[in-house]
This record gives C-alpha cells, sequence and structure tokens, in this order.
DNA sequence: AACATGGTCAACCGCTAGTTA
DNA sequence: ATAACTAGCGGTTGACCATGT
C-alpha cells in the first residue's frame, strides 16, 4: 500500500497562520464542522493542507483551549501521569482539561523533564514537586481540579492572552448571531447525516459560506484594539451561556 | 551596543492505526 | 483480503525572544 500524500504540496502555505485564516478557519468550522480535515481548507478557501487546519484548530484555536502558564497542580499531574504513562502525550493530556498534547510536550521539554532528572539525581523525594507538599494538598488539589475544568469553559482570559482573536463579535465580520441565522435549528442534525448525493443541500451550504466568506475578506480591516476588547466580550458571553455551550458542542468530534 | 547562547513554543514531518470501498 | 484513504500521534524543527558575555 503506497502512502497517500499529506496534501498537495505546490500551492500550500506553510508557516505562521494569520489572523485571517484563524477567522477564516474558526468560522467555517462554527459553520460545517470538521468532519473531513482534507477537504475542509478547499471549501473553507484556505491554501492550507487538511492537517495544518486540524493542528491549528486543535491547538490553539478550539474554544475549550486553556492557555496560560501551567499551574503547579498541573505539572506535578504531568510528571505523575508521565512515570506511569511515558511520552503518550494525547493520553495526558486527556487527563488535562483544556491542555492540548503539544503544549504538554512542549512544557515537559522545557520544564519538567529537567526538574525530574534533577530530582533523581538528587535522590529523590517524590512529596514535594515544585515546593508542594503533596499530602496537605491533596483535598485543594482535587477542589482545583474541579475549579480549573470550570474555568477552561468559562473564563474569558484565556483568550485573550492568545495571540490570535477572531472579529466574530464584529457586526461589521460576521457574529455569532449572524452564523446562527445561518444555521437553522436542524442545521447540524441535518448536515452531519447529510447524503453526499444531496447535492441540492450542499449547494446551499456552499453558498452560505461563500457568503460568510466574501463578507470577511471584503471587509479585511483588521483593528486590533477594537478586535481584542469584542472578542473577549464574545468569547466570554458565549461560554458562560449555556444555551450558546449546547449549541456550540453540536461541533461533531473527529 | 553587539553578538552568542539557550529557552520556548507553534508548526511541520513521518509514521501508524483505523475505516471504507 | 486488500488497496486507498484519513485522522491522530509523537518526534523534530525553526523562528522568535530573553538573557548573558
Amino acid at each position: 500500500m503506497g502512502r497517500a500524500p499529506c496534501c498537495e504540496k505546490m500551492g500550500m502555505k506553510r508557516g505562521p497562520w494569520t489572523p485571517e485564516e484563524d477567522q477564516i478557519l474558526i468560522n467555517y468550522i462554527h459553520l460545517y464542522g470538521h468532519s473531513n480535515w482534507r477537504a475542509l481548507p478547499k471549501h473553507a478557501g484556505l491554501l492550507r493542507c487538511g492537517k495544518s487546519c486540524r493542528l491549528r484548530w486543535i491547538n490553539y484555536l478550539r474554544p475549550d483551549i486553556k492557555r496560560g502558564n501551567f499551574t503547579p497542580q498541573e505539572e506535578e499531574t504531568i510528571i505523575n501521569l508521565h512515570e506511569s504513562l511515558g511520552n503518550r502525550w494525547s493520553a495526558i493530556a486527556a487527563k488535562l482539561p483544556g491542555r492540548t498534547d503539544n503544549e504538554i510536550k512542549n512544557v515537559w521539554h522545557t520544564h519538567l523533564k529537567k526538574r525530574v532528572n534533577k530530582k533523581q539525581n538528587n535522590g529523590g523525594d517524590t512529596k514535594d514537586i515544585n515546593g508542594i507538599n503533596e499530602t496537605s494538598q491533596t483535598t485543594k488539589h482535587d477542589e482545583d481540579k474541579e475549579s480549573m475544568i470550570v474555568e477552561t469553559t468559562t473564563s474569558p482570559q484565556q483568550f485573550s492572552s492568545s495571540i490570535t482573536t477572531f472579529d466574530i463579535s464584529n457586526n461589521e465580520i460576521m457574529s455569532y448571531e449572524d452564523i446562527s441565522a445561518l444555521v437553522d435549528e436542524s442545521f447540524w442534525s441535518d448536515f452531519v447525516s447529510v447524503d453526499n448525493s444531496n447535492h441540492h443541500k450542499e449547494k446551499k451550504l456552499e453558498e452560505d459560506w461563500e457568503g460568510l466568506l466574501d463578507r470577511n475578506i471584503k471587509i479585511n480591516s483588521y483593528n486590533n484594539s477594537e478586535l481584542y476588547n469584542d472578542d473577549m466580550e464574545f468569547w466570554f458571553e458565549l461560554f458562560t451561556s449555556n444555551r450558546r455551550i449546547e449549541e456550540f458542542s453540536d461541533i461533531p468530534e473527529c
């Protein structure tokens, strides 16, 4: 069996993502989900390979990503899990809500590995990692885990700390309400079960998307100072509203 | 001030496993 | 059964930044 080519190398853009590309990707996934990464960039109008889009979404754009420094508790968890799981970063990430395997891998190689090695060389007192007394921290640790999960879905800071923001709330570009207007109640169930032969429905979806894309590209006015404020409000509102979270959770997992 | 060095992290590469036709 | 394809994973790279000399 021959290895399938990752993507068409010719004409595919590489390197850091621009805010425009991020916005296109996030808007597209809001509308259609990501059932087929390979086809996604073509339909979304992105000059990226599907793999790159997937990585960008999973490691950076996903709404439940928790940004910022790892807490001592998280670091402790990583060290403990690494001891039992080894370099299975995705398995470790599964135990840390809002953290990606890539991020955990990075923090392991840059901080934690050294710390563990040092500890082992010193004879290793495993009770106090990062200056934390494990015994006294146990209950607090569990509480922190709980609050960590809540924060993951409610804190607007995780988005404001991100380099990239999206002006989805800006009326001139594309508000969530705009997207919702395009996406009626039955959209997701219809879309998820869409029959490939149903060209009419697909055509309509394409038209909706192209209209959205057109608007965003035409405007092409990135005023970052405004963007940050509006963006933060948007995400805060989005993730503090149960109704919206439910709607958002309809995006199919891959 | 200029350069060297090391740390950080986003993104890419190549492989494997799973799924579909 | 198997070829073709996709998603996901872990390792690696390279750009950028901070700090040291």
